[in-house]
RNA sequence: GCCCAGAUGGCGGAAUUGGUAGACGCGCUGGUCUCAAACACCAGUGGGGUAAAACCUGUGCCGGUUCGAUCCCGGCUCUGGGUACCA
């Protein structure tokens, strides 16, 4: 009988649907594992074959893992709000939610093709009001939480009113905005708009101004990780800075916890140390400064790692939107300040990063004292300080920072080396070692030591103290759009209240025009009554990573409406085993999930500090594309050998009218109008294209669908290609070259069980050949899952299929065995067999086989030997020799004299026909 | 610039991490089957060399450690990813 995939996968995934075989519900009598997928953004244009590669490889592991015994939680959903469905609908007037539903059932029928053990009863769509309800309660816990840094965690406002009326705030140590100090009294006779205004400080989503990347084309404001290069990630539109009231979240809180937790996480190096990165931590002082301008005195709070080169301080300098820059402007400088902030407001962030290394700056015409020294410093404006960063403003050490010593070459500044030996007259002398000179009481000291020598001293003498920075900024939460999470908040005169958690979900209203209104708000303001109570509710919605910030917790109890997650799910499945998605998410989602779970945590709602324990990421596969060049005004194309002949034009190409590089040229006369009548220069009869590895686009025309693959060879070898095609965490490009091998590996193995059309598989004893190779297999696909290592997984099946038909083995012993093993691989080609088998169940539930190691074991003798010395070689010895012989030939061997020292030899390990391996 | 990862046949990629480099698959060559083709099956396939062997050479480049290096150390070149003045 044939093997006939397009019947075979109709009819299990058809099975597995109905008899919802992939269902789980909390079991405490089996252990669990959560393994989970990215989810992803439904976009119009459907799935690629680069989608499925990570879902392939969690499936693989989840069915292995229901295999081993485990009561597997495996959910799917949809990334549901996002910008395109709503760019879509500003163009076509087509409603994102009905784009957003069409897209959905596209990328679930896709899905559904290739297999996958999905438990869809739990699918979450983060644009649903029963899920948003949860994102808008968690938005209000955090409006209702400060993060107290004397006890680490969040706790309630209610808890801070309440110390407030007691004995103000002068014992209260919070991550929070900039407030002043006030007593019980104090607190007590304020207005209530001042006590919200404070309170509004101490909030971990909060309200506050901020320059924020705004981009003007799509009308929204941009977090960082949505900017890239100057540019919108979605749409490559200009971004500039603005300042603008937004709701935030006080990531930063959780800074300190973010980066040392990350020791606790089974992640890849690399994307730790990206993290590291992004959170930036750095340990140095805060130094004041008194500056003087016009008789009159202010004092400068300046942040550096280099406490210890306070004696090359040469000059300071502030950021253009520092709050000193008024005050510490002289008259005579006023204009020339005035001119160059105006001059670098105009800047976009593109224009800026592009001219990094252009030098700007302006003095102030006011003069800093150093505060150890006594020097009269000259305080400077510049653009490459940033007001985001620190205090704004820096103490300049040309001789020892590069960017300082740019700037002081650049407007001819004194440049004081305080290291011995270092010749700062070309470029400055960053590293952080050597001894200090020029520098009074630190002379001598190595530079590590002169670090918290000088921060001893400046915190005797009352001058600074200790300080650690991050560069984690909190997190910008609106945006000024419609098709995302309206914020549960309203504008009581002005003050910002809260929805009560009863009103949730506060429903995103139904609008038909999606551009922002004419008065420059949201597209919410032209809501009919947007208001609760009669009060207006907040116009922006929120961003992208709001829902999908604690997906992974709905999942384990998706349709409870009183919690997010009931204590008894939540205790059961916990946090997530694996989790496998692209490093594309490694400082956006998966910082923002991280500080929503452990806030979460603080609050006792998740019994779990970190949500991911193991993350892998899949590589991106790439598209391959084909070129075709055409001469310069004509309408003539050369073939790729011939094209430096000529002048010509790279087009991109189909690549589903070229096959193996070759242009199939009567499809590409009718691929476009234009090329009807195209004329070709041909080598050896053949038009050759060009290629390259790009991008999966549509624009590229490089785009392979999966639907494409499943009808041509089935899900089951699609499966097996991706994993086959190479390591999971590399980026590749898909290349059909080899599928066909694939394929023919399938066939193969559905030939042992159908050796002549007819099912048949004898009840024999297996021989020991057999076994060996079942058990060599059984050993190998264990480690290799273990390990991640799909890709030898799959060699190792062919090799064991490749050898149990040249034993023409057909014992059930064996092949019952040997379709689990694949089962999780290709599903349905094993669900078929394991029917013919005669079981009742889904291969789902049989059980992984147990592997017997003395099946396996290699004929190893022991060879104890009589001669002292230490040898560590192989050589190759034929099996029949007996012992002497052996050991004559080991002393015998040159390398033995030659390398012979003290030492002993324990044994000689001998395997047949192999090598001997002389062991100490 | 800085941080991370990588470089192995014509191609995708293996190699128990210091012990026969190139598993497995693709491609290619030859053969069997066939009127022929496709499918299937068998054999060969890093390069040089030979009638065949022997032999020589070979894991981006240069050097080192070692009896022995794709693997460890030092220095470079290139590719991919992250980041962008973070004081």
């Amino acid at each position: 009988m044939e093997y006939n995939f397009v019947e075979i996968e109709k009819k299990w995934q058809r099975y597995w649907a109905e008899k919802k075989v992939f269902e789980v519900r909390t079991d405490s009598t089996k252990p669990k594992y959560y393994v989970l997928d990215m989810f992803p953004y439904p976009s119009g244009a459907g799935l690629h074959v680069g989608h499925p590669l990570g879902y392939i490889a969690s499936d693989i592991y989840s069915r292995y893992k229901r295999l081993k015994g485990f009561n597997v939680l495996h959910p799917m959903g949809y990334d549901a709000f996002g910008l395109p469905a709503e760019q879509y609908a500003i163009q076509t007037g087509q409603h994102p939610a009905v784009t957003t539903e069409n897209n959905i059932s596209r990328y679930r029928s896709q899905m559904d093709k290739i297999g996958f053990s999905y438990d869809w009863s739990r699918e979450v769509r983060t644009c649903d009001p029963a899920y948003y309800k949860w994102t808008q309660w968690a938005f209000l816990q955090m409006f209702n939480h400060w993060y107290c840094n004397k006890c680490g965690k969040a706790r309630p406002i209610s808890e801070l009113t309440e110390i407030f009326g007691k004995e103000g705030n002068v014992n209260v140590d919070a991550a929070c905005g900039e407030v002043e100090v006030f007593t019980a009294e104090q607190w007590s006779a304020m207005s209530e708009e001042s006590r919200q205004r404070i309170l509004m400080q101490y909030r971990i989503a909060y309200q506050g101004e901020t320059s924020v990347n705004w981009c003007p084309k799509l009308g929204t404001v941009l977090a960082n990780d949505e900017v890239k290069e100057g540019l919108s990630v979605r749409g490559g539109y200009p971004v500039e800075q603005k300042k603008m009231k937004q709701w935030q979240l006080r990531v930063s809180a959780y800074a300190e916890r973010l980066l040392n937790d990350l020791e606790t996480l089974d992640w890849t190096d690399s994307l730790k140390e990206m993290q590291r990165n992004w959170i930036g931590k750095s340990q140095g002082a805060e130094l004041v400064f008194k500056v003087e301008c016009e008789n009159k005195s202010f004092d400068v709070t300046i942040f550096t790692t280099r406490a210890d080169t306070i004696y090359g301080v040469t000059f300071m300098v502030l950021a253009p939107e520092s709050e000193w820059v008024e005050s510490l402007t002289s008259t005579q400088q006023k204009q020339a300040v005035e001119d160059y902030i105006t001059a670098v407001k105009k800047k976009t962030e593109r224009e800026r990063i592009a001219e990094t290394h252009k030098v700007t700056g302006v003095f102030t015409g006011s003069y800093a004292v150093n505060p150890v020294t006594g020097e009269k410093l000259p305080v400077w404006i510049s653009e490459y300080v940033l007001s985001g960063y620190g205090t704004g403003a820096i103490m300049a050490v040309p001789a020892h920072d590069s960017r300082d010593y740019a700037f002081a070459k650049h407007f001819n500044l004194p440049i004081v080396p305080v290291i011995e030996g270092c010749d700062v007259s070309q470029e400055s002398f960053d590293a952080k070692d050597g001894i200090m000179c020029n520098s009074g009481f630190l002379n001598g000291l190595s530079v590590k030591e002169a670090i918290p020598a000088a921060i001893d001293y400046v915190e005797q003498k009352g001058i600074g103290k200790r300080k650690v920075n991050y560069r984690l900024r909190d997190a910008i939460f609106s945006r000024q759009r419609y098709w995302g999470e309206p914020f549960p908040v309203y504008f009581k005169e002005g003050v910002a209240t809260a929805v009560p958690e009863e009103s949730l979900p506060l429903e995103l209203p139904s609008i038909s025009d999606f551009r922002p209104a004419e008065s420059g708000e949201p597209p919410l303001a032209r809501a009919k009554d947007w208001t609760y109570n009669g009060y207006p509710l907040e116009k922006s919605t929120m961003p992208g990573f709001a829902g999908s910030s604690a997906y992974y917790l709905r999942y384990m109890d998706p349709h409870n409406d009183t919690a997010l997650v009931s204590k008894e799910a939540n205790d059961y499945w916990r946090n997530v085993d694996l989790y496998i998605g692209g490093t594309e998410h490694a400082t956006g989602h998966l910082i923002y999930s991280r500080f929503w779970n452990k806030f979460l945590y603080d609050l006792g709602y998740v019994c779990e500090n970190e949500p991911f324990k193991k993350l892998i990421n899949q590589g991106m596969i790439q598209g391959r594309s084909n070129f075709v060049y055409r001469i310069k005004n004509s309408n003539t194309f050369v073939s790729a050998g011939l094209k430096d002949q000529y002048e010509t034009t790279e087009i991109h190409v189909d690549i589903n009218i070229v096959h193996n590089d070759r242009l199939d040229i009567e499809a590409f006369r009718h691929w476009m109008k234009e090329y009807e009548s195209a004329e070709f220069i041909l080598e050896n009869g053949e038009y050759v294209c060009g290629y390259a590895v790009e991008k999966m686009s549509k624009s590229m025309f490089n785009v392979v669908n999966p639907d494409r693959i499943c009808e041509e060879y089935g899900a089951d070898t699609l499966r097996l290609y991706e994993m086959f095609l190479g390591p999971l965490e590399q980026s590749k490009p898909w290349d059909t070259k080899g599928i066909d091998g694939v394929h023919r590996f399938l066939r193969k193995f559905w030939k042992l069980y159908f050796p002549q059309d007819e099912f048949s598989v004898s009840e024999e004893k297996a021989t020991a050949a057999e076994l060996k190779v079942l058990h060599k297999l059984i050993a190998k696909v264990q480690s290799d899952i273990e390990g991640f290592s799909f890709n030898t997984t799959v060699s190792a099946f062919m090799i064991a299929v490749n050898d149990l038909s040249a034993l023409k083995c057909n014992k059930r012993e064996i092949l019952d065995q040997l379709v689990i093993l694949l089962s999780p691989f290709t599903p349905h080609i094993a669900e078929e067999i394991w029917e013919y088998l005669g079981h009742k169940e889904s291969i789902s539930f049989a059980h992984y086989p147990e592997y017997n190691a003395a099946y396996t074991a290699e004929d190893t003798f022991e060879y104890p030997v009589s001669f002292n010395g230490k040898l560590r070689f192989k050589m190759e010895l034929s099996r029949s020799l007996g012992k002497e012989e052996i050991e004559k030939a080991v002393l015998n061997d040159e390398r033995t004299e030659k390398y012979l020292v003290s030492g002993q030899v324990k044994k000689i390990i001998v395997v047949p026909g192999k090598i001997i391996n002389v062991v100490c």
